[in-house]
DNA sequence: CCTTGAGTTGCATATGTTGCAACTTATGCG
DNA sequence: CGCATAAGTTGCAACATATGCAACTCAAGG
């Protein structure tokens, strides 16, 4: 595997202000275990190409406006981005829950679009561009479920991450999760990846046919209870299916 | 000033990645000048990442979901963001015109959220996150008038740039522009960054009263015509105060 | 089947990066 | 207000590391 240092531990740095917020010449240091002065080189680099600044006034580097202006680019590229973002804010006006629109890579769930209600104070944070555990999300489980066979037995020969108590670990479980999921055509994820949270999703399909994304409604378990399952995945499949299939 | 070869080479990859869309290692090597092992290396890091990414089937590279979560950690840590982010749609979906709320950025305005009109097919492209002339766009005109005097003197001394014939270059005369502009509390940019683009902007305060942002609504000049700037800029503030005033 | 082009990897070299120490700039406290 | 202390930056020498080359793999096409 190719390698490069100080690329590595410039990037690394990106992370590491992604998860603090904020951070000190020093802090970089210490987390990345080199010198406070091979820190701050990195990054000026990075301050030169506007992905970190620093607030006037204060020491401390956050990220910078470079990178939304990467991210945009991203974005516009991609039409299925475009139009996910639409279909999400119609989903979350419809249902007032947090929708999102996730794909699958390698064998997790991205979020490409997200949307929350626009009459709710307490929402899920945000969680674009994140990968999402696939075996313990609802988005996960539709796009693993309509995947190759290769990617399935990618997962479920993997060592399944524990959440919460209710977190399928067990393979066969899973392999049974994914039949079910594709026979009826949705999946829920009931307090898996995080305690109180429940998402419904249901496959976005392609021109071709193939599921492409999927399109999901997360709330409060207190919102979500079990026996609104199904009538929360049929509407949301009229939801998408009145969208039109999306650009693959 | 402090570099650092190959972590400025590898975030310059992620520049020439925003603005070819796509590009192959070699093309790369090429647009680097130097050679394509180098470039793959860079590349191979940067993919470790999740910065950029391969399709699967294709060769080439392009920015990957990794931009997005970082952004997306840029937006929430922001609260003006977010706020910014319903103004906006709330200014678009009122004017039928793509709207903008922009911060300065030393001498240039950085936009930090964008809305286009949901019932129009042509409109201005992304430029959420890029930096904007301060000189002549309508937002950089409202930012730069209410800043310091320093930050103004700055551009009145620097060499201003020509983007097409309307653009204002005389220092005498766009330090007028920025008295006009602090009297009356909006600013136009008529054909001055872009031919046939038009925008009108005012200034967005925040609790403490001073300048924050500037809000602005563009069109093709067509549908912005001179006589109509007044009402416009006055409907705008109405709109912005009726919001409220941001956090700071 | 051979050729051509594009991408990746092993290896030797020297270039570029690092840590140190000295210096400068901020911050906190009496 | 000024000193003390912590935090950040820069010059320099040493050596770790990134680089270019060349050889190799892989894929496509004649």
């Amino acid at each position: 595997m190719s390698s490069n240092q100080s690329v590595d531990r410039a990037l690394t740095v990106l992370w590491i202000l992604n998860g603090l917020q904020q951070a000190t010449v020093t802090e970089i240091a210490e987390e990345l275990g080199v010198h406070k002065s091979t820190a701050s080189r990195l990054l000026a680099v990075l301050e030169q190409h506007r992905l970190v600044v620093r607030q006037p006034g204060s020491m401390a580097y956050e990220l910078g406006h470079g990178v939304l202006q990467l991210a945009s680019t991203v974005r516009s590229q991609n039409d299925l981005t475009r139009s996910a973002q639409l279909l999400v804010e119609m989903v979350a006006e419809h249902f007032q829950l947090t929708a999102n629109v996730a794909i699958r890579d390698e064998i997790f769930a991205v979020n490409i679009a997200q949307s929350a209600p626009s009459k709710r104070f307490f929402t899920p944070r945000q969680y674009v561009g994140r990968r999402t555990p696939g075996h313990a999300t609802s988005s996960g489980k539709v796009l693993l479920a309509f995947a190759d066979r290769t990617v399935q037995d990618q997962v479920l020969s993997a060592k399944l991450e524990t959440f919460t108590e209710h977190t399928i670990t067990d393979p066969v479980c899973l392999a049974e999760e994914f039949a079910l999921t594709k026979e009826r055509g949705w999946a829920v994820s009931n307090n898996e990846w995080d305690a109180d949270m429940t998402a419904v999703a249901v496959p976005l399909l392609g021109l071709s046919g193939t599921v492409i994304a999927a399109v999901s409604v997360t709330g409060f378990t207190h919102d979500l209870p079990p026996d609104t399952f199904k009538t929360r995945a049929e509407e949301l499949e009229t939801l998408v299916q009145r969208h039109g299939r999306l650009l693959e």
